[in-house]
DNA sequence: TAGATTGTTAATCGATTAACAATC
DNA sequence: TAGATTGTTAATCGATTAACAATC
């Protein structure tokens, strides 16, 4: 029913719905959550109508009911249980990182072959991948973020499948070949920084 | 010429292709290709077609010829200058990544307003934010990397953007406000998360 | 030659927008 | 009431795929 590209839209009106209610409002129109959003206001109205959240013909859109929709679609009420799997310079950032709760996430384990990693002291327990499935069933985890090297990234993402893992947050340059069921998303800054010199550049020509 | 859909593919191709020339390869096929990319045959033939690549009927298209073609698309002869503003965790992990080289960039310079972490060796000299056009001007920047808290972000690119950055590659977990001439990515954890449960949950539903 | 593969044109599909009716 | 705004249906637009011709 909600699609890859209608559920970026509706994060990004979670987003702006957010600010605008920090800033004191409690009701806003589509077209003031499409100067927030750049979302045009037509397609705002529709994603809405389309999830069932109505406005008022007059009056726009109650913030906090369209917030508790938002939540109740991306089902939020409990809490879910994440690993990571890479203690390098990204994996440790990510495991200081103080949001998951915010985002009713929690972090229960991180992972590294390298035993040094697991003496040294974090927020959250470090294994051994070996131990990955005793976590992943305690903790009913599916979702996994991975930022291991390179070399390791196919391997590693296969065994995260093995046991289980339905979807991997992918921080390695790596186009990782999974099955069909499972679901990747990749973050890789060396390719976002290209394709906005790139964009940039077309501007500057244009 | 080339769109933002277009521009994910290619750079996703390229990946494929430096993999298959890191496994001895010299050739392949747009069905081969399929096969790593997960992009349809027939996209990838139409993609090659109008950037002007083309392959022999029978044999395929030779990896090298196409690297050198999106090499040239995405313009990397000269080496491009980064900055990054924000040291936090995030910040921090990017300053030590080595891969800015390996595609042509220079992270020339860092920048936070805490003067403690200026006095702290980096990779890169850190500034004051104050010296922001000094660097750019120096080293023509027009692409920042920012990885500051949400309270300042906005008006960190607002500042980035006076500045004359033309691009920024975002981490902070808002919807940053900047002029049509200027690009915005927004890289954020939770959201990447969020949507990976919601679409592995429903695929469990299914 | 027959078969495999590219490259292109037409068809389809899906997403977005335009137009407008409903109504507060 | 008039005006603003939502919500929906039809039209448009763009991206992808199907079909097939070209050819190695």
């Amino acid at each position: 029913m909600v699609n890859l590209l209608q559920t970026r839209r509706l994060q990004r009106y979670r987003m702006a719905l957010l600010r605008l209610k920090k800033m004191g409002l409690q009701k806003t129109f589509s077209h003031s959550l499409s100067e927030e959003t750049g979302i045009s206001a037509v397609l705002i109205r529709k994603d809405f109508s389309q999830l069932g959240i109505r406005g008022r013909r007059r009056g726009g859109y109650n913030i906090d009911r369209l917030l508790e929709q938002l939540k109740l679609i991306f089902g939020s009420e409990k809490e879910q249980n994440v690993i990571l799997v890479g203690l390098g310079n990204i994996g440790s950032a990510l495991v200081k990182y103080e949001g998951y709760r915010q985002g009713n996430m929690n972090l229960v384990a991180a992972f590294d072959i390298d035993p040094a990693k697991r003496t040294r002291r974090y927020q959250v327990p470090v294994y051994s991948l070996e131990n990955l499935r005793d976590v992943t069933d305690t903790f009913d985890v599916s979702v996994a973020i991975m930022a291991v090297p390179e070399f390791s990234a196919q391997e590693t993402a296969s065994y995260l499948v093995e046991n289980g893992i339905k979807g991997i947050l992918n921080f390695a340059p790596v186009l990782l070949k999974v099955p069909d069921h499972v679901l990747v998303n990749n973050i890789n800054v060396m390719v976002e920084l290209e394709r906005l010199m790139y964009h940039t550049g077309i501007k500057q020509k244009a």
